[in-house]
DNA sequence: AGAGAGGCCGCAATCGTTTGCGTAGCAGAA
DNA sequence: TTCTGCTACGCAAACGATTGCGGCCTCTCT
């Protein structure tokens, strides 16, 4: 208040355009406005149009937004921007929102239900369109009443049981029965799976999905051979490693639920002075930036996180414009690329 | 769900509570705002609130916005999400954001001016309060002219020349001075410099502080053994080893000017069959995640970026409340962390 | 020539808040 | 009692756009 400058110094209204093309505002809206255009003449549109582009006029995106109770934009709620996994997705969000004239809010939950929902208040406050919603556990009471009450939402990555939802992920069927396949066929059979949080649908699909392929290939599926991590963190990964390890189970190769759990691996490695790939081979899952330097450089299944992104964005914008249309899914493939974090098994 | 209503079914607007407190929505509105609350009767603040809570009356931020030409809200502008540097710093300046009831737009210009024009004219169209500028380059027309406009910001890493703006950044003379002093210590004397951008404050300050570090161990400062990269990656980094090396110069140690940089040179290492830290040093900058598991692990300086973000958004927060205000900037002291990309020179 | 039909456009209300201004009411002072 | 001053509140005008409704004008058809 002490400075009457706010932001912009003074920048032209509706009303000056009108003013400048000699015609009331209601007709300079409709002129501007691609979709009322045909409700005026041409002529005068033209004029209109000149006079916005002479004055460089904008429209103003709250003032609409009030009037409307649209915004343009949608909200991208992911657990925490400093996982390098969602970088990219949001890059592919942003990328495919912004050529449809949409923008992207970004929250971070730090997986607090709390702040989760305080977020999403926030943000429907703001009258977003729809959300993007990476977050998702497998009991999610917060998306289920945003369902209910008719929210446009896309799920990224994960799920919520119960819950039909448009979704785009990763095939983690076909990605873990890959790393498996792999494993299997350089020679291991005793093959441990560090398992993601079951709280996640991912968590369960891929532990799901390694039992599969383990009795896809004949192997026993020893129960005693995959153990849970709470989160999808380094440190969970570690404290797994170690739990299997100190059960004395015999196994020559692992296959953890996502790359940050196969990194926790290193530590345990370099703790125990363990050998990977000579004594233990170990394959990640989606192939984060940087795993190609690491020590040793990372097998791990790729997932198109830009494209998947992209999607989702694509996704919810559908069903912003045909609300009625049924939920539809959409699986991305995921491909397998070997590095030096696995080789034959030393017996 | 057959609702085609848009996010919100129906939300109690402030004539609701109003009508529910039995007073006009002047008076509901004064006692609301902890500001003009004094302004009305304690008893009747009372009831107001009272009838805010039952309705769970939340304002619309859109009209305050529409109606004060404020937003509580500022924008981030950093070049790219996905480099790892910057997601931490953005968490520092969400979370002291919204502790202070702020909120943070982000966007990438992909170091593309005119898509940061454009990114940027749509963040003041939504009366961002303030930005948050990652992007500076020394030479900038937009900052400049952003500035001249009275636009509130503050610079987080890179500063734009003979510009005083508010800015918080690593003290990269205090970073490479670390750099040097470790190398020099190992018993390296010749030693290059994989300068960044010197289109960027950052790049030329820490290229002239390895001039200095230099000449005050009394070591030559030859400028055949600088070399500049045309971006902050690793793919220039990887060119300008490759260009450094087929000089023919001698050298025994690098000090690159970021982690990517850095890793560039692993990618040049691989394919030319050179050993680090056998044959070649190596020390980075930034202190990005997951070096610790990079082969091999890389020695760097850290960097505070949380903290970083943090401060910027105080700083940012600050000129806010009292724009008149002379523009302080803060430096952040770094450290080194050693790892075993540096060791004794081979002879 | 008169009537009906559209095409164009203006009027004014509206979205939900904030805020300058005016005023009713009341207390205290003269 | 009358006047001054203050507190507490209501009135209404904004902020900048969108949009239903209605009216004018022109054109066409009979």
């Amino acid at each position: 208040m002490a400075d009457p400058r706010l932001v912009r110094v003074t920048t032209p209204t509706l009303r000056d355009v009108a003013q400048l093309a000699g015609v009331h505002p209601a007709t300079a809206s409709r002129a501007l406005n691609p979709q009322t255009r045909p409700l005026v003449n041409a002529e005068t549109a033209r004029k209109v149009l000149r006079a916005a582009e002479s004055l460089g006029y904008q429209p103003n995106p709250i003032a609409r937004s009030l009037k409307t109770a649209r915004s343009s934009t949608v909200g991208v709620v992911i657990p925490d921007l400093t996982n390098p996994l969602f970088p990219p997705i949001v890059r592919g969000i942003e990328d495919v929102l912004t050529t449809a004239g949409y923008n992207a809010w970004i929250v971070n939950t730090d997986n607090d239900a709390g702040r989760e929902e305080a977020l999403v208040e926030s943000l429907r406050s703001r009258q977003v369109e729809g959300l993007i919603v990476a977050t998702a556990r497998r009991e999610h009471p917060l998306l289920v009443r945003l369902h209910d009450q008719g929210v446009r939402m896309v799920l990224v990555n994960r799920k919520v049981d119960g819950l039909e939802l448009p979704s785009v992920a990763a095939d983690d069927d076909a990605g873990v029965a890959l790393s498996v396949a792999h494993l299997v066929a350089l020679g291991h059979s005793r093959i441990a799976h560090l398992a993601g949080p079951q709280g996640t649908s991912t968590g369960v699909n891929r532990a799901r999905a390694f039992r599969h392929a383990m009795i896809d290939h004949g192997l026993p599926d020893d129960p005693a051979l995959t153990v849970e991590c709470g989160y999808w963190s380094e440190s969970e990964g570690a404290l797994a490693l170690r739990k299997l390890l100190d059960t004395g189970a015999e196994f020559t190769a692992v296959v953890a639920g996502n790359d940050l759990i196969a990194l926790g691996c290193y530590d345990v490695f370099a703790e125990r002075g363990i050998e990977c790939p000579l004594q233990i081979s170990v394959v990640g899952f989606n192939e984060m930036p940087f795993l190609d330097k690491m020590r040793p450089p990372l097998t791990t299944v790729a997932i198109p996180h830009y494209e998947i992104g992209g999607e989702a964005a694509r996704l919810l914008l559908d069903t912003i414009e045909e609300p009625e249309r049924h939920p539809r899914s959409v699986l991305m493939a995921p491909s397998l690329v070997v590095r030096a974090s696995t080789a034959r098994p030393a017996r």
